[in-house]
DNA sequence: TCCCTAATTTTACAGCGTTAAATGATTTAC
DNA sequence: GTAAATCATTTAACGCTGTAAAATTAGGGA
């Protein structure tokens, strides 16, 4: 009876077109867009059927988020195999890194939890109080520029606000990291950017 | 006749006590626990009477946003106020920041579109090949250490990981930074960083 | 007291994730 | 070959969501 395995195959072909249903919708109108009913219409049948390959919702965002970081891993070891020195293998691996989060931004999204917001920044804030600012005035005084919107300025700035951010996110989404740690790392990174910004 | 007045003051105390009910929501039971009904009961009336009060639930969270980002700049202002040289005052301000962050979580989460996602990251790998397997043998490396789990090797590497994961979630959010100068910190970052690691 | 206006609630709709029951189809047993 | 049993799938339903329209209640002025 090849029947059986057919029925197996086809029911593995199902699990697999959930989860690319999933993704297209995804990529059309974006995470918060996703629901059981419009897989369901996208494979051709009703929603419930999805939970007889997937426990619940959470369960198919789990699997991509799997396959996400999957596919990263691939892209950062490769591109350090193609490297020889260390110093090349750091740059080519973090530069994969970067190119995966915006060539596929939608499982980056879903990886490192970063919603899409409604709002633009800078019109949340009474004119001349966003942090930009507030810092750019240190920055552009300690590396000896006038203007304030100057782009070494403003270079520095998102640098700062960058590794800032970064950690501070990586933190939130998962937690785990030593409080010590992230200290030390704040601190390298500010007195290491503060001292770039003297040399030049 | 005070009493129009009164019920001005009356009309505009509920405004505030709709967002500060949001507000309770939220620091007890998260964003996405977060409905119009929940802030109804908290103010004890019914849902529909919010919207006399806010457009929807996107204006609701908006003007949260608006708070947050005003307090914010409250304290990174009042931090660099508080020093005179502009190397202390990067740092004060940028801890200001980074305080901001952690007490103010939820305001956070919701001024930079930070979700707090279900799954702890460690477990979706394959073992060996988290971007920290990766990435942490070059770093070691460079370093003269032999054990990759040294706790410098694990702070340089997310030193690394949280400029890089900063850069692109801030862009992410908030598109309009040029490709050019994401390029260039980019890559100031990680030759900043790689060169640190030399040294020590 | 009557009317108008404003405040508030009730009801309703369409969508969501999810479960239980009802149907339909297919395989198995006799 | 027919009956029984098992599987696949759908329909119906529940409680939740944001939001709009209608119905109701309350308050103030003539």
């Amino acid at each position: 009876m090849g029947s059986k395995e057919r029925i197996h195959r086809l029911k593995e072909q199902t699990r697999v077109n959930i989860l690319d249903a999933a993704y297209d919708i995804v990529k059309d109108e974006g995470w918060q867009a996703l629901s059981m009913r419009k897989i369901a219409d996208k494979i051709e049948y009703t929603a419930p059927i999805i939970y007889e390959y997937y426990a619940n919702k959470e369960a198919i965002l789990y699997e991509l988020t799997k396959k996400g970081f999957m596919m990263l891993a691939e892209r950062m070891q490769a591109a350090c195999d193609r490297n020889e020195d260390p110093a090349a293998q750091l740059e080519a691996l973090w530069l994969a890194y970067w190119n995966f989060a915006f060539e596929e931004k939608e499982y980056y999204q879903l990886m490192f939890g970063v919603e899409v917001n409604c709002c633009l920044m800078d019109e949340m804030f009474p004119t001349g109080t966003t942090p930009y600012d507030i810092a750019a005035r240190p920055i552009a005084e300690m590396m000896g520029i006038g203007d304030l919107d100057d782009d070494r300025v403003c270079t520095k700035y998102y640098t700062y606000w960058s590794i800032i951010h970064g950690l501070i996110s990586i933190n939130i989404v998962r937690k785990g990291t030593s409080d010590e740690i992230n200290r030390q790392i704040l601190r390298d990174a500010i007195t290491g950017i503060t001292r770039s910004l003297k040399k030049q």
